[in-house]
DNA sequence: CTGTGTGCAAACACTTTGCAGGTGT
DNA sequence: ACACCTGCAAAGTGTTTGCACACAG
């Protein structure tokens, strides 16, 4: 695990307290964080916009990575290791789990998209899975 | 193939000329709606407003599903035979397909989604899918 | 006749843009 | 020194709510 400053450095990303302080909100929780979840603990120290652009940064530098949610919203997650896979090329083919009693959306990021076969013809990019049920920790 | 009328007998609606002709934008489409879709070609008859509604009703009643967009939007698709399985449960265990390069969303309603083993204690609901590439009609 | 759908106005929520000044490297 | 980041204000976009009237069943 390397540290924040390097975190940046490896990034190419500027280090300034409100993007440090983002990036602690990400690593201090386990699951994805919609922008309202970010600015949160943050509004009244950064100001709002602040926060979009430095999201929006993230996520085109690689630091984090979009979610898809059911109602429609976006959130965010942190990109692990896995996320960064041989070629270099970034991939994103877990599975994202939303659980309808915490609400919390996770990353399962052992549970890979398996290969689906798509018809004649189409061809596939990227895949995005969101499932919805009931996860570990609710239950019991 | 059911007429119209029956149609919203059937999903215990009322017959009024704004759903109707939703429900025929729908069907002369093959391709989810996005609700600026629904709204463009009948924004001169009816207020946006009752789009919105509309579009929330016949989701609720099970005639259309919602359909993720990769930006965080939602786009509604009409329900197939298939979303109505066996035990009269809705299912949308379908995939959906996004071209990046004509940019609509399809149902690919033979394409079930595989079982995915997930972790202990994990149960699963629902799963959505969103594949994104380039579709069968751009690949040439 | 009754309950539901519709239109209008307005509120509300979410996101982006432009610009001036501040900060990291 | 320069490019980039930030905050503020404002605009832009998308969605919801309240209410009065219209209409389907």
């Amino acid at each position: 695990m390397s540290d924040v400053k390097s975190i940046f450095k490896d990034y190419k990303l500027r280090h300034t307290d409100c993007r440090e302080e983002i990036l602690d909100v990400f690593t201090s929780k386990t699951y994805a964080l919609s922008h309202a979840d970010v600015e949160l603990p943050l509004k009244d120290r950064f100001d709002r916009v602040t926060i979009y652009r430095t999201l929006k940064t993230f996520v085109d530098k690689g630091l984090i990575h979009k979610v898809l949610d059911d109602e429609g919203g976006v959130k965010y997650a942190i990109c692990k290791e896995s996320c960064n896979s041989v070629d270099r090329q970034h991939h994103h083919e877990h599975v994202h789990f939303k659980c309808t009693t915490c609400g919390l959306t996770t990353c399962l990021d052992h549970v890979i998209i398996p290969n689906i076969i798509l018809p004649e013809g189409y061809q596939r990019v990227e895949t995005n899975l969101l499932m919805q049920g009931v996860c570990k920790t609710c239950s019991f």
